[in-house]
DNA sequence: ACGGAGATGGACT
DNA sequence: GTCCATCTCCGTT
C-alpha cells in the first residue's frame, strides 16, 4: 500500500476501518519519534446512530464532516480520543483508533502514561496503549490535534499516519462502550495480537 | 445560565 | 462486576 492508495481507502469509513489495521502511526516530538502499528478500529460511518456526526454538524464534530485524514479527537471524561476522519467533504463519519502496538519509542510511551496517571499504578507492557484513551496518553495526543492532516508528508510533522505493507489477518466484533447499534460488526482486531484491548 | 451526558480508565468489592 | 473522577460540548431554559 502506498501514500495514495491509503487515501482512497479513506473513502468510506468501513474500508477503512479495515485498511487501518497494519498501518503506522508516528509522534515526533522534541523527546524523539514514538512509532505505532495500529491494532484495533471501530468503523462509525454516515448515517449510524452511534456516530458522532449522526444529529448533524456541531463545533465539536466539524472535523467529521471535512476532508478525509484529518484526526477528530474529542474528550470523554477524562480521556482524550483518536479518530480518523472518512468520507467525502461533508459526509460526517470517521474510524476511531482503539489500539496501537509499540513499534519504536516504547520507553516514551511509557513515561509519558506515567506522566498521565500520577497517583495510580504504573501502566506497563501490553496495557501501553490498548484503550482509545490510553493510546493518546501514551502519545500525548489532546483536543489540540483535532483538525489536522494525518496524511501529511512532512517528515517531521507531530503525527502522520504511514500506509502498511502487508494487510494483517483481522477479527471482526460489534462495538465497545456504545449504547445505540451496538450489534453492529464495525469493530476491527489484528487477529492474536497482545496490543488490543480486551 | 444550567444540567446532563459521554465511542474511558482505574480502583476497588 | 460497581463506582466515579473531571470537563467540554450541546440542547434547553
Amino acid at each position: 500500500m502506498d501514500r495514495r492508495s491509503l487515501d482512497a481507502a479513506l473513502e468510506n469509513a468501513v474500508g477503512a476501518a479495515r485498511a487501518l489495521l497494519g498501518c503506522v502511526l508516528v509522534r515526533t516530538t522534541h523527546e524523539g519519534v514514538r512509532t505505532t502499528r495500529i491494532v484495533e478500529t471501530e468503523a462509525y460511518p454516515q448515517g449510524d446512530p452511534a456516530c458522532h456526526a449522526f444529529g448533524g454538524r456541531t463545533k465539536r464534530n466539524r472535523t467529521l464532516f471535512g476532508p478525509r485524514g484529518r484526526a477528530y479527537v474529542y474528550r470523554i471524561h477524562r480521556s482524550f480520543c483518536l479518530n480518523v476522519a472518512t468520507g467525502p467533504d461533508g459526509c460526517g463519519e470517521g474510524v476511531l483508533i482503539r489500539a496501537v502496538e509499540p513499534v519504536d519509542g516504547i520507553e516514551l510511551m511509557e513515561s509519558a502514561r506515567a506522566r498521565a496517571t500520577v497517583g495510580r499504578r504504573m501502566p506497563t507492557g501490553y496495557n501501553v496503549a490498548n484503550g482509545p484513551g490510553k493510546l493518546c496518553q501514551a502519545l500525548d495526543i489532546d483536543s489540540g490535534f483535532d483538525g489536522v492532516d494525518l496524511l501529511t508528508v512532512e517528515r517531521n510533522a507531530p503525527l502522520r499516519l504511514l500506509p502498511r505493507r502487508t494487510a494483517p489477518e483481522m477479527l471482526v466484533t460489534p462495538r465497545v462502550g456504545i449504547s445505540v447499534a451496538t450489534e453492529a460488526p464495525l469493530r476491527f482486531v489484528v487477529r492474536d495480537s497482545l496490543w488490543a484491548s480486551r
